[in-house]
Order: C-alpha cells, then sequence, then structure tokens
DNA sequence: GTGTGTCATTGACGATCGTCAGAAAAACCG
DNA sequence: CGGTTTTTCTGACGATCGTCAATGACACAC
C-alpha cells in the first residue's frame, strides 16, 4: 500500500490517507508537503495548544484523543469537541486567521500530524480539492454540533447520557464476555458538560441510568450490559 | 457604485457584495454566473425547501429572514439557525451532495439569489478564493452552532431569553422615544426553541423576564426598556 | 502509614422544568 | 359580525436541577 520513496504522499501511510485533506494535491506539491509535515507525540493531559494563541497549521489527529475546550471568563468551561484519529483540528483558526477560540489537550497518549500554516495556506488557496475537503470538514462540524444542540433539546438528560456513554463505548469498548467495556476517557466533570448539567447532577444521573439496568459505571470503568444483541442501542437517536 | 452592464457582477448591486462568496470569481465566470442566477421572492410564511430534498444550489438571503428547521420523526421540530441577509444557505448539502436535512422557511417576506447547483460547483471547484469563502461561512455556522452550546450551558434561561431578545433587538429593532421596539419575527414555539425549553415554559420564562424590567413583551411585540443607555447589554455574554 | 490534594458522591432544600388539562386571547374566514 | 381554529397563557403537580455543604474514594508524596 504505502511507498517509502522520498516523493511519497506523507499521510500515504495513514490509516486515514483515502480521507486526507490532502489527497487531492498534485505530484509537484507532494515533496513541499513533506518537507513541512511534523509528527508530535502527546502524552496524556499534554496541552496542544492554549485558547488565545496563535494557529500554527492544520493539524491532523493520528492517534488517541484530543478534547477542545472553551475556557469562560469566570473560570469554568465547555467542553465543545472531541476529535478522533482522522479527524483535522484548527481549522477554524486557519481560515479565519483568528487566534484560537478553544483549547486543545490530550485526553489519551494521542499522535498528531501538524502541516504548518503558511505551507498549508499555500496549498489549499491553489487547490479547490483540498479547500474543498477542508470544507467538508467544517460540515462535519456543524452536524456535531447541531445533533448536539438538537439531543439537548431533545431527549432527557438521562437518555442523552445514555447515547453519549454508547456512542463512546462504539468507539472504545473492547469486548468482554457477553457485555462491551471501556475505560471511559473523560472526567465527570467532561461528561457534565457535554450533557449540559452540573457533575452533581451527572452523579445522579448516573445513579439513575444504572438502575435502568443497561450500563454498569464504576469509576472510569463502563461496561454495557449485552441483554440480547450485545448492545447497540434502544432508546436514543444518533448521527 | 453598481453597473448594469451584461458583464457586471451579478452580486454588484447587492449591498453585501463585499462579503460574498462569488466576489473572488474572475471575469471569465462572471457572464456564466450572471445567466444562473436567480432571484425569488418568498412571502411570509412561504416554503424555500422541504427536508428530505435534493439540494438545487446556493442560496444567498438577500431580504427578510430564514428560518432552518429540523424536523423530527416524533412530529417535533428544532429551529437550528435563523438566516439573515448576506448569509448563505444550503451550503450543507451542496458540499455534501445529500439531501437537504432541514426545512427552509420564510419568517419575513424575503427575497433571495440563487445559484444552481451545478454552476456553482463548477465555479467553486476551479475556484479556491471561492471556495475558501464557502469554507469561511461554515467556519461562521460553527461558531454560532458553538455559542449557542455554550450558552444553554452557561446561563440560565431567563439570561439566556434576555440574551436572545436583545440579539433580535439589535437586528430588528426601531427606535421608539427612550426605548427600542420591535415584531418578533418568532412564535413562543420557536423561542421555546431557542432556548431548548417547552413553550409553557417559555411563557413562565418570559413573565419572570418582564418582572426583571428590562423588557415588556406583549404578543408579539417586544419593547426594550432603555435604562439609561438604550439597553444595550448588561447580564449576557453573546458573540 | 500518614498527610495532602483532587475527584466523585451524597444529602438537603429551594427553584425550575415538563406534563397534562383547561382557559383566554388572537388570528382567520365567511 | 359571529363562528372556528390556532396560538398563547395559566394552574397544579410530580420530577429534575442547581446550589451549598459535607463526606467518601483515590492517587501520590513523604
Amino acid at each position: 500500500m504505502a511507498t517509502t520513496a522520498s516523493n511519497a504522499h506523507p499521510c500515504g501511510q495513514c490509516a486515514f490517507y483515502n480521507q486526507s485533506i490532502w489527497e487531492p494535491i498534485g505530484a509537484s506539491s507532494v515533496r513541499s508537503l513533506a518537507h513541512r509535515f511534523t509528527r508530535m507525540q502527546l502524552s496524556e493531559g499534554q496541552t496542544l495548544w492554549d485558547q488565545g494563541t496563535e494557529n500554527t497549521g492544520l493539524i491532523c489527529v493520528s492517534r488517541g484523543l484530543i478534547a477542545l475546550r472553551r475556557l469562560h471568563a469566570d473560570g469554568g468551561s465547555t467542553l465543545l469537541r472531541l476529535a478522533y484519529p482522522g479527524e483535522v483540528i484548527g481549522i477554524r483558526s486557519f481560515l479565519t486567521g483568528c487566534e484560537h477560540r478553544t483549547e486543545a489537550k490530550a485526553l489519551l497518549a494521542s499522535r498528531v500530524c501538524i502541516v504548518s500554516k503558511n505551507k498549508a495556506a499555500q496549498i489549499a488557496q491553489s487547490n479547490p480539492g483540498v479547500m474543498s475537503r477542508i470544507a467538508v470538514r467544517c460540515v462535519d462540524e456543524i452536524d456535531r454540533a447541531q445533533e448536539r444542540i438538537i439531543a439537548t433539546g431533545t431527549m432527557s438528560n438521562k437518555a442523552h447520557l445514555a447515547a453519549l456513554l454508547q456512542r463512546l463505548m462504539d468507539t472504545h469498548g473492547k469486548k468482554s464476555g457477553a457485555n462491551y467495556k471501556m475505560r471511559l476517557p473523560l472526567s465527570r466533570s467532561d461528561l457534565a458538560d457535554l450533557i449540559g448539567v452540573r457533575p452533581e447532577t451527572l452523579s445522579r444521573i448516573v445513579g439513575r441510568l444504572e438502575k435502568s439496568g443497561r450500563f454498569k459505571i464504576t469509576g472510569r470503568t463502563v461496561v454495557a450490559l449485552g441483554s440480547g444483541s450485545g448492545g447497540r442501542n434502544s432508546d436514543q437517536q444518533s448521527g
């Protein structure tokens, strides 16, 4: 599949090559792209960028999980997005030229691939295919945000939490006998953020959810009890 | 300012020309763009497109106000966006090629300018400047959605409603003595949607808000009482 | 082991919300 | 104008939430 020749596409070895925003670049750009292509390892909890700093380029998550949080003046914060491998972050500040409006932190040990701002701009502004893929990534984020808005207004908090845990389980869960099991990559506070309630309330919702029988939650360990099919979904609608 | 020559930019007469996504097109494309450029009048309540239908092109709101709603399987709906003059709608389905995931309806008598799907695609795919502007419009929508998510989780519903009314007043309000006055373009049900509560609850929040003294609300008439400065903002944070 | 700090849970209480049902007001139509 | 429909408001009640405060669980350093 992937070659290691010096003129090979730097994303060629990436599992997400087909969806890469850089996939459409012409052969002439490959070498220069490869030249400004940086990989970076992040340990759990490490900050990728701080809110208010300048954009340094377009960043593709290669491994792990990145959290984008908006910090408020009153000291609080809101978890706005979880970026999984294959997703591109920093598009907002890249396209607008403004500072980062979020903070980016690794929730798990992660690896990211960075294309410097200038090089990315040079390529994107001369290649509509690349720019188009960037725009599609924006649309993906619009979809995520709108689904979240709809979920908040439509579902009960308990159902919303169940849907969230199921989505996380689909991504992070491992089969464990008849059940699925995962280690939550999120603190209670982050979970509360995603549902839109206070941490104390989340704790109570967790309790209620456990009593309904679909999940067993102890600390950061969550088990989805497979009653019949294996716990795909039952009372939520997600995208 | 604007010329009526046949090779003039069709958006040249538009008040939003400078921000138009078509502004970067080269002279060669101007004529063909003008050729597929359609204006359309919408009366209050008229539907621009239905959820689930095919995208017909990129649509710029020229006058009035368009509401984008997501209709749910259970018969309910969620008001996702208010599109004001200068804004472009239909980007999502245009870029992805999927069906419309929302319904578009005029809340006020409106006028929209439509560039057909094929022509828009032809131009955007050969002009990174145009594609870049489309992407920036997507970023704008991401910002709006995220601000809404943050507002929902951060403010009380009463403060949220106050912020919403103030934003609407900034756009629709007319000076009336020492106060500002407007006719709400939204039903109570739509207001409730935007805040994330049921209509009955909204009615009570309106009552509480009136008692706090900043607004006087009767039917669809809202008056912002200018105590001192003229009622710009006082207890909310918006984008 | 003990102390320390962070994170998570629990309890209590008042405020707010969702729901159901009915009344009132407004808009619509002939 | 009267009759009809739609929208909005009000009341009552149980469920849920936010807040404050205290407790419990856990990791880590010494």
